[in-house]
Order: C-alpha cells, then structure tokens, then sequence
DNA sequence: CTGTTAGCGCTTTCAT
DNA sequence: ATGAAAGCGCTAACAG
C-alpha cells in the first residue's frame, strides 16, 4: 500500500545488482546466485516493490488479463460461471476482466472492443449474441472459449463447451412419466434460444419413448423469466387439459408457475407435479422444494478457464462437458 | 479483431501525420487540423487501429481500470451491486476489474495486490474483512470507495456508504407490530457482521417503542444463511412462545424460516407471518411473496462507480446513501 | 550467471 | 497547430 512508485531500478540498486537480475528473479526466467536472490528479495520488501503488470505487459505485449464477456453481470445463472473461473484462476498470475454485453450483439462488440484493447491473454465468452463467424473471427486473434454454443473453434485452437439441453429435458420428463404422469405440460424457453429447442425436443422424446402423444395444446411459450412461467401455467390452466404435471424450461418459470398454483390455490405437487431446469441456487428452498435438472455452471466455469490456463502454457486441451443430472427434491408426487 | 497489431506509426504514416498528432485526435488532447483528423480517422479505420491501452497506460502512469474487491463473486446479493457499477462504467473508458476476496483478510490482501499491480485507477470495496487501517492506508494510495462500512474516508478523498440496518429493521418491525402483532421473533444474522447487531436493534426499538418486551427468548441467532433460518425456526417454535410473527434479518433465512413452517404444515402468513431484509432478486416470487425490506445495492453499485469517476475527474463529490424501503407483499397477515 | 542495450506503443514536453 | 524526441517500467536478446 505504498504510495509512490518503486521500479526494478530501485530495488536493483538497493540490492547491487542490475535490473535484468531482478526481472529473472521475479519471472524465474534463469538462474541466478542465491546470495543476489536473498538480496534482491530482502530490498523487494524493504522497499515495498510491486511489480508493474502494464509495463510488463507492454514488453511481452500481453497482459496477464483473461477476458470475460457475459451477457449479463447480475444473473445469478452466470455467476456461477464467474466463481468457478476466478476459482481456476486463483493462485496462476491471471485475473479476469468481466463485461457485460446485455444479450446483445451491438454492446458486445464494443466491450469486445475494450477487452481486445486491453491486450487480454484469452478470451471466455458465455451464450452470446455474437455470430458464429464473428466468433471465428476472434478466435484467430486470441485463445477463445465459448460456453453455451456449439461452435467449431477446434482448428483455431479455441473450443467451446455446450450443456446437453436435450438430455436434460428427457430425464427430466421421463422422471415425470415413471412416476405415473400421463398428461404432462411444458412451458418453453425463450425460441430465440438454441436450448429452448433442445429442451422441448427431449421433453418430446420422453414422452413419444413412452407411448404418450405428443399434444401442442399442452406446450405453451415462455421466455425464461418468471412472469412468463405465470402465464404460462395459466394457459395451460385455462387450456382445459387434464394435466397433472408441467415440466418447465427452467426454474425461473417454474416459480412463476409455482406461483400461478398458489394464486389458484392448488397445491404442489399433490395437485399438480413441477420440474425445472437449471437448479438455481434458491430451488433447494422452494416450497415445496424443486425437482430441476442441475446444470454444472461452476463446474463449467473451471472447465472454460482451465482451457484458457493450458492453451496459455502451450498445451492442446481438449474440454470435458460436465454432465446434466436430475435432483429430485419435493415437487413431484407419484400418481397411479 | 485483426490480427496483427496495428500501431499508432502505422497510422501517421498512412496518413500523413506524426504519431503525436494521432494520439492527439485519440485523447482530444488538443486542437488539429480538421484536414488532417479526417485523414488519421479514415486511416484507423482503415487499418483496423484499435489503440493499445496497456502501453498507454505505461506512459500515463495509470491504467483506465477500475478495481472491484467483492467478498463474493457468486452472490446475487453482490452481483447486483457490480451491475450498478458496470451501467456506470458504460459509455467511459473504464472497465472494471473484480477479484473476490472470499471473505478473509488473506485473500483480499493478496487479491489487492493483483489489483494495485494492474495500476488500477481506482478502487471500489464491498465490505471486506480488512481493517480500518488497511483501508485508510489504501486510500492513500489509490481513489476509494468502500460500500457497506462506515470509515472515515473523507480527508484521503475517499467515501464510503453504508445502510441504515437499524432503520430497515424497525421499519420492518413496526410493521408487524402495526398488523397487529405482539409476539414477534427474530432470527439474527452473523454475529461478525455489525449489520446484524443494526439489524437486531431496529428490531429492538420498534418493539420497545409499541412498548412490547423485548425477550431474549425470542431472539435467536442465525449466520445469514438459508439452513441457519431453518434451525433458528424450529427453535423458535419448539421455545413454546405463542409468537405470530418473524423477523429474519435476511431474505435467505426467511426462506428458511418459511421451509421449516412448511415442514410443519403451517401456513404462511396464516399461522405465522414473516418478513425478511434484503429483497432479494426472488423474494417477489416465493410463496407466499415475502415481506422484505429493499436493500438498493444496484443503486448502490451507480452511487459508489459515480463517485470514483467523478473523483477521476478531479471533483470532489459527496456521495447519496440510497434509502432503504420496506416491501410489503403478502407474507404478513393483520390480526386482530 | 549477469550486466548492457534496446525497445514494447503510447503520450508528452519542447521547439518550431 | 504540429513534429521530434524522450521516456513510462519492464523484459529480452546479446555479449561477456
């Protein structure tokens, strides 16, 4: 917390040696005489000497910056993310540089803008609105990670790393239908989303798997929030159906959906069965507690970095899709 | 997102012009020849220019970044807050760099040293576990802005803010107490956090105020945790008070609060009315939607980012404490 | 093993 | 109004 500014000059003077040999001691780039070592580490501390990364940066003409591009800093979905990155990165000398493009691709190009000014060692980038040759694009000029998108980075080094929607969606319907539900409603995600499509596509498989036709009249549109899980239920309400469980795109809506219920004074899941997706941090205390497909956001959040770390140190990583997995909790009754 | 690096010679080559005066038209540092801005802007864009902010950063002895020291990258709680600060960030030249501190003093000493090492142009701390004399001796260095303590700042052109706890909590209380109740409980937060204590005595001098005994019996402490306001109810009900009311000094432990009544098969607000602190992101949406008191760390995040940019351009500003409001949905219930 | 010498890309005096 | 030149603090050849 010094004030002013100690340079490798100074701490070379004070130790009697010159500024490369600090520099080699600081980086470990050689090896240098252990008694300079000592002398160069005690006048580090006396002085309070703190290594200027921009300058460092400028010489190797990389920052130690990894980039991150969300689209939305306060999501709780994506924070996730954010804590398992900065947990990859604790203890390596990177640090991350967040931004946010707000779900589009006009913002996110001018705080790509920014990060790519900052000279940043590797870019993350999670689910954005960003073509797939905009991405390529960036991929060309520095390691990249996606999350969230399937996109062909392999040749340009990069990759990205996608949950699988359709799988989840199955289990979590296929859940549904071997507790005995027969009439099974499901409220989509936002259409402009790839998962929302894969969601419903395994929510269709389970059922068609298990003789159940496949109903319009029992899938109604959302948009991810809770608002639209709200009305959405209440369509499907309304819909006249004889629905006995409703599984739901992600929890979000499912509490919307949960809440529709209450309105309505029906109770879950004696009268009516709920499951969602994404498992958010606050579906374990949902009353009743919500059955939802867990998406390993942490998880995927060390794997993204990870990759980053080896394709720094010059490795050829290849990235391990974390899996999908049901957690059934309370919002699921068993019907015969 | 070129890929070679284009550089500010380049650009007065091409058009004409010296590198200084290039870097004049960039910063506006100084009148030019219209003539010749034109011909540096064609020529940027041209070459696909995008300047390097790390060498400038060398030479202007400061980086346009902005430090965030965040106990907690993961909390929606926080991650509000860095919302707030992102929008106010938008449209200048600073970004912010958030590195979380994991809420030891350990880890945010060694996290600050990242940060200082990035010659950070400002910093920006949620509430930390680092002493006053750490911040002071911070501030000294670097514009501070501190959210969620009280320490005097001022002389060193810092600030920080920080709520008033005990008025939410009173605000709360006396609601209670205004609906008609007159055995109310308390579940405490984290007895290492001065907020708790604010929290409790709110709590207190509502309830001495409607001149209502305040009983130790009915306090019970909590660690602001979900689980913790699970246990601290069951406590509650199993200490044989005939109490109709619960205060939680947050959202998360009313969640849990309200687990454990469901637990039990009672009914919120029915047989027991609840009200929490914090309004978190789903309390609007829980069932019963809870009763909070609205902490406004978005406005927060704006209000702590806008006095760091202000104090960047050389004014002295004073900071607003946004007020905290109670939310009254339907977790309460009037008695008579 | 270690010191000397060049810059990295940019801004900023200082002249003109 | 503009160019030339001098660094910002550091690392990376290159000699020794």
């Amino acid at each position: 917390m010094s004030k002013r500014r100690v340079t490798v000059i100074e701490v070379a003077r004070e130790a009697g040696v010159s500024p490369a040999t600090v520099s080699r001691i600081l980086n470990g780039t050689a090896a240098v005489d252990p008694e300079k070592q000592r002398a160069v580490e005690k006048a580090i501390e006396q002085l309070g000497y703190r290594p200027n990364v921009v300058a460092r940066g400028l010489v190797t003409g990389s920052s130690n910056i990894i980039g991150v591009l969300t689209p939305d800093l306060a999501s709780p979905y994506y924070s996730d993310v954010l804590g398992g990155i900065e947990e990859a990165l604790e203890g390596t000398p990177y640090s991350p540089l967040i931004a946010s493009g707000h779900w589009n691709r006009r913002d996110e190009l001018g705080v790509l803008d920014v990060l790519l000014s900052h000279q940043i060692a590797a870019l993350i980038v999670f689910g954005s609105s960003l073509s797939e040759a905009d991405l390529r694009g960036l991929a060309a000029g520095v390691p990249l990670v996606v999350l969230g998108r399937r996109v062909e980075l392999g040749d340009l080094g990069g990759a990205s790393i996608s949950f699988d929607d359709e799988g989840g969606a199955y289990a979590a319907t296929r859940h549904l239908v071997e507790q005995g539900h027969r009439v099974i409603g499901h409220i989509m995600g936002d259409e402009a989303h790839e998962d929302a499509h894969e969601r419903l596509r395994g929510y269709r498989r389970a059922l068609e798997e298990a003789g159940l036709p496949f109903d319009g009249a029992l899938v109604t549109r959302g948009d991810y929030r809770v608002p639209s899980g709200l009305l959405g239920m209440q369509r499907l309400l309304d819909g006249g159906k004889p629905l006995t469980a409703v599984f739901c795109a992600n929890d979000q809506m499912a509490i919307g959906a949960r809440l529709a219920l209450y309105r309505r004074g029906m109770r879950v899941p004696d009268d009516l069965s709920l499951v969602g997706f994404d498992d958010q941090p606050g579906s374990p205390y949902t009353t009743p507690p919500l059955t939802s497909v867990r998406l390993p956001m942490r998880e995927a959040g060390l794997a993204l970095a990870r990759f980053a770390l080896a394709r720094l140190r010059g490795e050829t990583p290849t990235v391990q899709v974390p899996s999908l997995e049901l957690v059934v909790r309370e919002s699921v009754v068993r019907r015969r």
